[in-house]
DNA sequence: TAAAAATTGTGCTTGACGTCACATTATTTA
DNA sequence: TAAATAATGTGACGTCAAGCACAATTTTTA
C-alpha cells in the first residue's frame, strides 16, 4: 500500500466517525468518495483491499467499518508519541488538541535545556540525553522532532538507534533512515510556502492541470 | 508540473545555493540526483522542462542555474505572507526562523483577539476582521491557516474572496478551492502521526515496498 | 413472482511519472 | 589530430495508481 493510500484511510476513518456521530448507520462508496474527493470505484477498491467488504446495493455497515478500520489502522492499540525539541513548534505541539482528540497521546517532551521550555501542562519535559531510555522503556515508536536544523540529524540518528519506528520531522533537514525500519513524514514548512509562492507566481500553469488539483485539494468534510 | 515535481525544484534550488556558498561553480545531474534521492535522468527531465539547459561533460553553471530557477520560482519577487490563528501553532510560526531564512516574510498576523496574543515581536498582530482590506491592501498572496478547526472554512471563504492564491493549512478540517483560483497545502498533524502508526504497526509491509520507501524519504542535504 | 433499480466488486483501460539507454556533444589525453 | 572519456538531452519503455464500465447481487416495487 503506498502513501496516498493510506493516508486516505485515515481520512474515511474520520468521515465514518461523523456519521455514525450523526446517527447514520450505512455508508455508501460515493458518498466516502465524495467526501474525500474520490471516484466511488477507488473506494470501493481501498476497502477491498483491506478485506473489507460491504452489501450489494446496502453500502458498508458503519459500526463494522469502524471495528474492521480500527484494527487495520491500530487505533485500539496505544497510540504513544514524544516531542523532540521544545522550541517553538515543539511547545505549540504539547498543547495541541487536534492530536489529543485523535486519541494519540503525547508521552513526554525532550530538550537540551527542559527547565527554559514555557509550557507549564502534565507532560513532562525531559533532558535529551534521556530519551534514548525513555523510548526503550515506553515502548515507544513514533517521534516527533522540532528541533533546530542544525540538531536534527543526531537526533533522528539517537532515535533509530533506540528503535523508533515512525518520525514527523518539522525540522528544515529532510531525514531519511536507509535501513528502511523507519518512516519519516518530513514536513518543511518553507519549502510548502515557497511552492505556493510559485503556484501564485504562474497561475495560469495551475489551470491546465487537473491532476494537480486532485492532489492538492480535499473537499472540506 | 505537479506537485512532486515543483517541490523537487525547490531542493534542487536549496542545494544549489549550499553548493554555491561552498564555493563550487558547477553541479551534474548525478551530485543533485543523489542529494535529493533521485535518478540523474529526473534531475536532468525537471530542469529541461524549465528550459534551463547544461553542458556536455560541462554539467550545469550554478550561478545560471541559481538565476534561472529563482527567475522561475519566483524568489526575485517578494514573498509576503499572513498568519491567520494566532494561537499555539500561529504563534510559533511567528517566531520560526526557518522562514525568514528562505527568505520569506510574515507581514502580519490576524486573530480574534490580538490584544491576547502573548507573541511580542515586530509582526503586527490585527484582528481578523481587517483581514480581508489587508490583503487586498497588500496585495498578499499566500496565506496561513492556523485557526481552530470551527473556524477554518469561514476564514478561508474571506480569503478566497480577498484574492489569496495559496494556503498553508495547519487546521484540521481540510479545506478546498473549487473554482482552482487557490492552491491549498493541508497540513493535518493528526493524520500524519496516525499514518506513522499504522505503519509501525504494520511493518512487515513497509519492507515489501520500495515504491513507498522512496516517496516518503528524502536524503539529508 | 417478475421486473426494475441500486450498489458492490473487479477486470480493463488510461494516463502520468520515472527509469533506461543511447545518440550527441564537449573535453581530455596520447 | 584522433581516440577515449564524460556528461547532457530525450525518445522509448515499464510501472503504478486511478477511473471506467459492467457483471453480479440484493432490494424494492408493481
Amino acid at each position: 500500500m503506498n502513501k496516498e493510500t493510506s493516508l486516505r484511510l485515515s481520512k474515511y476513518r474520520r468521515i465514518i466517525q461523523k456519521l455514525k456521530l450523526m446517527g447514520m448507520e450505512k455508508v455508501f462508496s460515493n458518498n466516502l468518495g465524495d467526501a474525500i474527493g474520490a471516484a466511488p470505484a477507488l473506494v470501493r477498491k481501498d476497502l477491498s483491499v483491506l478485506k473489507i467488504t460491504g452489501h450489494k446495493r446496502g453500502g458498508y455497515n458503519i459500526d463494522e467499518l469502524i471495528e474492521e478500520m480500527d484494527q487495520i489502522l491500530g487505533k485500539n492499540k496505544p497510540m504513544n508519541v514524544i516531542i523532540c525539541g521544545c522550541g517553538k513548534i515543539g511547545t505549540a505541539l504539547l498543547g495541541y488538541r487536534g492530536i489529543h482528540e485523535e486519541g494519540i497521546k503525547i508521552m513526554a517532551g525532550f530538550d537540551l535545556n527542559p527547565e527554559n521550555v514555557a509550557y507549564k501542562g502534565k507532560i513532562p519535559i525531559l533532558p535529551v540525553k534521556d530519551m534514548a531510555d525513555y523510548i526503550k522503556e515506553h515502548n515507544i515508536k513514533v517521534a516527533v522532532i522540532s528541533v533546530p536544523k542544525f540538531a536534527a540529524a543526531e537526533i533522528f540518528s539517537t532515535m533509530l538507534k533506540a528503535g523508533i519506528q515512525g518520525v514527523l520531522n518539522f525540522s528544515p533537514t529532510e531525514l531519511k533512515d536507509l535501513s528502511g525500519n523507519c518512516l519519516v513524514n518530513n514536513v518543511n514548512i518553507a519549502i510548502m510556502l515557497e511552492n505556493l509562492f510559485f503556484y501564485a507566481n504562474n497561475s495560469m500553469e495551475l489551470a491546465t492541470s487537473n491532476r494537480m488539483m486532485d492532489e492538492h485539494n480535499i473537499p472540506t468534510l
